[in-house]
DNA sequence: CCTTGCTTGATAAACGCTTTCATGACTGAA
DNA sequence: TTCAGTCATGAAAGCGTTTATCAAGCAAGG
């Protein structure tokens, strides 16, 4: 019984004879034997870690997006490892580049929702197999399951100037492009529309910097209509604005972005676009795999759709 | 210029002169050579990845550890992988576990936090490092990093009690023991005192889930407080209340449990026991690398922390 | 009964790195 | 000038697999 013999029980790679296999898988069972990955990796020069690289796992578009590539990469054998994204300077970028490639990868994904990304992308050498999921299709070119921020602003803005608001509000979160696509939506739809374009007001997508925007926003008196970077800022502004003493939507209507597990039963319920994290993430590995011969592999999109609830409805005449 | 040069250039491991060191840094850049981790890993017999076995990664719970594991992990230069738990059954623990034992793998962490997790860590074979987070200390004897589910529900139904309520109802969740830890306290407590213990109601430990297991207590009638296994639950619970016309806290109290990132804006604000999850995740790492040394290593506790908030009040006389 | 063709097992090389060991160049002391 | 001692460097072995090559055994055909 040689070590060659063993490697074709295992691998099936040629034929063994049933005698000689029960022998085989007997000592495999009493010796524990497990084969060393390493040196199958070695040997075959076959990967198969894909590496997320992504700056943040607790968030809900993030971690649905890393769930998607888990069940893809799952599917077809792989193992997904993760590499979470610190600063966002060019030296964090590198160094977390750095200890991702320090595996045997079969490639990475980077989840490009925000600068941290983007930079880890320009920071990843052209030799490595990669792919994105992207909110803009810019900078390197590497194939990229694309959600249309860019429209799904747009429509939302759209949506809530056809419930008969004057004009509407942003709350902005940080981006991987500046300005980010669901500002360009935003902006694009009130100029079409012939609507005043108000200040953008910051935030940095956690719900705490909502509840700030809103309250900043309810005092302004003006304001109408409030389309947010996404849903846990929304809840932040809906908050602040309950606590200023103001009734959503009959005085001024929220919009947020990606339907939160928790938008449906926020209260009021929260209109958001629904984004398929999950799905891009999924899209974004048959990408990196190369699965998608057929479709042009250089993107793909995937545009939010509009999920009417309660937070959003025509202003108080 | 050999290839014993280059990998002492690259580790360190002996001396080099500056000529030489310097003539083989120049080579790298222009080959942009990457040295392959799975030789390296076979030469050197050290892994430098931590698979996750968990069940669920988008639940704040889960994602809140794997964020703790990952920083505990990449201090040390260590990645993470992730390997879900789908099925509840045996077969699929196993399959999971074979897919993450593939890798060249330092150890693994599991996350006990329901079945799924329990059954993953009965399949892990002996011989391979391990640790988990838990919230029950029982079956094999690893390395544990211990959430004291007991405590932490016998005090928030203590704090119940002690507002007046005469009892208190629980939802619960699916936990990695039979009964639960959660609920064990919460009927401890409640026994303790005197107090009637109703029945549990169950819950899949969604917010869906949770306006169920509300709308289900609101129509009881007789519901004043309500003790319940995690805050996404508290939240659907809350809402089926207001659904149903019940004020929170005049009416009803709700307890929740993890203290989720919303929990402090939710409509109340959320009273609930905090529970550090990514402390946890980072001491399975310091189990797993041995590095508490100085500690029994059988397990260390946590015990939640109660953050009052406006979901619990005394009940109305 | 010998040869041919096919099946099956073993032997050997290769994967790309680390590490040990030996060599040769150089230093400083005798 | 020579010899012991240091130090940088290259040669070679080994890590645990896979895969190609080779040899042996066996059945069938002439």
């Amino acid at each position: 019984m040689s070590v060659p013999t063993v490697s074709r029980v295992l691998s099936g790679s040629a034929p063994v004879s049933a005698d000689k296999r029960r022998q085989v898988l007997r000592a495999i069972q009493e010796l524990g034997y497990r084969p060393n990955a390493a040196a199958r990796a070695l040997a075959t020069g076959k990967r198969s870690i894909i590496s997320v690289l992504t700056s943040d796992t607790t968030r809900y578009g993030y971690a649905s997006a890393i769930r998607g590539i888990e069940e893809a990469a799952r599917a077809v054998g792989l193992v997904v490892a993760l590499t979470l994204l610190d600063g966002d300077d060019e030296e964090s970028a590198r160094v977390a580049v750095d200890l991702a490639l320090g595996q045997p990868l079969a490639g990475v994904i980077v989840l490009e929702f925000d600068i941290q990304g983007s930079r880890a992308l320009a920071a990843l050498p052209e030799t490595i197999p990669a792919a994105a999921v992207s909110s803009a299709g810019r900078g390197r070119s590497i194939p990229r399951a694309l959600f249309d921020d860019h429209a799904g602003a747009r429509d939302a803005t759209n949506y809530l100037l056809g419930l008969g608001h004057r004009t509407v509000h942003h709350v902005g979160i940080p981006a991987s492009g500046r300005p980010s696509g669901r500002l360009l939506g935003w902006r694009e739809a009130l100029e079409a529309a012939g609507a005043p374009v108000p200040e953008i007001v910051e935030s940095d997508e956690t719900p705490r910097s909502g509840l700030q925007a809103g309250a900043y926003l309810a005092r302004r008196g003006d304001v109408t209509a409030v389309l947010c970077g996404n849903d846990e800022v929304a809840f932040g502004v809906i908050k602040a604005f309950q606590d200023e003493g103001l009734r959503v939507p009959e005085d001024v209507s929220v919009v947020g972005f990606d339907d939160h597990p928790l938008a449906e039963i926020w209260t009021p319920s929260l209109t958001t676009m629904r984004q398929d994290f999950a799905e891009l993430g999924r899209m974004a590995v048959d990408f990196l795999l190369g699965r998608l011969a057929g479709v042009p592999v250089e993107a793909t999109h995937s545009t939010p759709r509009l999920v009417m609830r309660k937070s959003a409805a025509p202003p108080a005449s």
